[in-house]
DNA sequence: TATATAATTGTAATCGATTGCACAGTGTGT
DNA sequence: ACACACTGTGCAATCGATTACAATTATATA
């Protein structure tokens, strides 16, 4: 039989192919690929040559059926479309892709049931890992999320925290960063600091409100309970929630939000009521997203280094994978940088 | 032999272990599990009954390895973190999930080498598919690209086009987009149009600036080469690309900008000159990035329906995969919307 | 020269699922 | 009563690579 080799041939050349031609065995020709030690430089030397003669590319999947590691990873978040998420698993891709793992996107859209279905189709898929910033605030009560558990693949969280026994998770300290925007509205000389928060079963924005809290306990300011307003994370429901703020008999002189989307809807509302910012009322937002820089009215804001995480959720992963067995908890707290810009800028308003 | 199952068994069940214990051949469990019409209803429900009982789940590895589909599709961008790619993205991964199929997403940051070997791993990988917006103008000229292209399967282009015979794109039309913005500016009642373009090497940017020169002429308005400049896509080149259009000694009094993010340096230029927008000079931007919609000067834009982008490339995909054999080259091209704001708004302010 | 030892390579099973072909059992037609 | 068709399953090869174990050869030692 006589192969004719034309450019259009779609046939991959596997380990045989070569084997053939060179009248040695498969075995020898993936110990040689795969620099074996036990086998003579000479015939690695032809092996190689060859194999790079005949085009030949390993096919990742009979090896990772054979391993039992696919070298894909998933990652889970609610939305892509999300200049957050989209910087962290631009800074997982980046990682990961250095150590020839690939990246498997699933988008939940905060909706439990696809949670569950993205895990699902990714243990199908047999990924070595999978890294998410969970939706569910019941997640460990879903039965998915046990089967996950009971596989010896690593789970990572990122970005939103549940302290579930055994997972790690890479997080910022968002206690840390409400109490670092509270202190500063506070060193800008405000009084009545007011909070948007949003849904506080999530950890994330208890710690923030907490950070607030504190903050405002250390500097002998009392706590007002009509200053906090759970809302939504968008322009609308900021605007809301500043109209019901500016009703009462004693309004805020500043806002801190959990959300620079509801940061922006106080900015718009008290602008159209005749607010100056940051004059009467500072505003702070979360999460540093693009436009708070773009805007003319520039908006400080927590910086959460999503790029940052993304890479050290991957590093933690891969140090996971590396000690096979022991899958070590580990708790990876960054710390948030506070940006100041116009909205909270009394004292030097040039910035 | 006797298994006993405990919640922390790691080992996946298989169709082996189902025929095990239904004293059946693994193959029978296939095909009962496949539907297939030659298995009788009795052993079909028995099967399926059996694999739910002992938590079976496929092994997508074994079958892709089988069937020569891995399900996954590979996707390449240069960067994730751009809000135009991450809606694509967004459509795409929505679409495809819908028909089992995963998205590997790979950047390139507009290397070329980035891109070839991206390319080069997701073939390994043995994806069912490559969609990808080239960074690349002289890609046809690359080894790993012409690889690609003996393989059978797909590859489409988003976004960015460039006319390789036989490969599908799905663009929209620039050509229209820059003829629709320069109309808008025209009918605004602007004399003197700009452009702020960026490399013409690449269709898109070439497409735009040729709708822009074709409504000048349209409109009897002489093509004035000094008012065009090719420039980067970030502030500070529209800054730096503004303030050689305001020394003019007949400066503009409109500018279309290929980009959004060039277009903002433009406005900040121009207010720092104190120059009135749009009274004194009308802008409009490209790819209607959030930040355009935030801004207080809100900016009109060209709206590239990035998610409806992902999601038709997805379905192009789709049929690519099912009519096997004939990949009918399909060029679609889709319309772009002129979204009018402030920042050119000399007739309705109020908008 | 005979033999222990090390260096290479081959054999064959394995990962989990799919599928062409063979075969047994039942039913139908003449 | 015999040939033929049809159903439902089993057998075994296959996808491509890996690897424990066996076998062979080459080298070193006594």
């Amino acid at each position: 039989m006589r192969y004719i080799k034309t450019s259009r041939m779609t046939k991959k050349t596997t380990i045989y192919d070569i084997a053939k031609k060179l009248n040695i065995t498969a075995a020898t020709v993936s110990r040689a690929l795969n620099k074996n030690p036990k086998i003579s430089d000479a015939t690695k030397e032809l092996v190689l040559k060859t194999a790079t003669e005949m085009n030949y590319e390993q096919n990742k999947l009979a090896q990772a059926l054979k391993n039992g590691k696919s070298y894909n990873v998933g990652v889970i978040v609610s939305r892509i479309d999300s200049n957050f998420f989209a910087s962290i698993i631009r800074g997982i891709e980046e990682e990961l892709f250095n150590h020839g793992y690939h990246v498997i996107i699933c988008q939940t859209n905060n909706n439990e049931k696809m949670e569950a279905e993205n895990i699902n189709t990714l243990l199908n898929a047999q990924v070595d890992g999978i890294l998410m910033s969970i939706s569910n605030i019941n997640i460990d009560k879903n039965i998915m999320f046990k089967k996950l558990l009971n596989k010896k693949i690593p789970l990572l969280f990122f970005d939103r925290k549940k302290s579930i026994p055994g997972i790690s998770s890479i997080t910022i300290d968002d206690f840390s960063a409400g109490y670092k925007a509270t202190q500063h509205l506070i060193d800008e000389g405000c009084k009545r600091i007011s909070h948007l928060s949003v849904d506080r079963n999530f950890e994330i924005f208890r710690d923030r409100f907490l950070g607030y809290k504190q903050a405002l306990s250390d500097n002998n300011i009392p706590f007002d309970e009509s200053l906090v307003i759970e809302t939504k994370s968008n322009i609308e429901a900021g605007k809301e929630a500043t109209k019901k703020l500016l009703k009462l008999q004693n309004p805020p002189d500043a806002i801190f939000s959990s959300s620079d989307f509801s940061a922006l809807g106080a900015i718009q509302e008290l602008k159209s009521q005749g607010i100056k910012i940051p004059q009467e009322v500072c505003v702070v937002g979360f999460s540093n997203e693009p436009f708070t820089k773009f805007m003319e009215l520039s908006i400080s804001s927590i910086d959460q280094s999503p790029v940052e995480m993304g890479k050290t959720t991957a590093r933690v992963f891969i140090q996971q994978i590396k000690n096979k067995e022991k899958h070590v908890e580990q708790k990876v707290v960054l710390e948030p940088k506070l940006i100041i810009r116009k909205s909270s800028s009394k004292q030097n308003p040039s910035k």
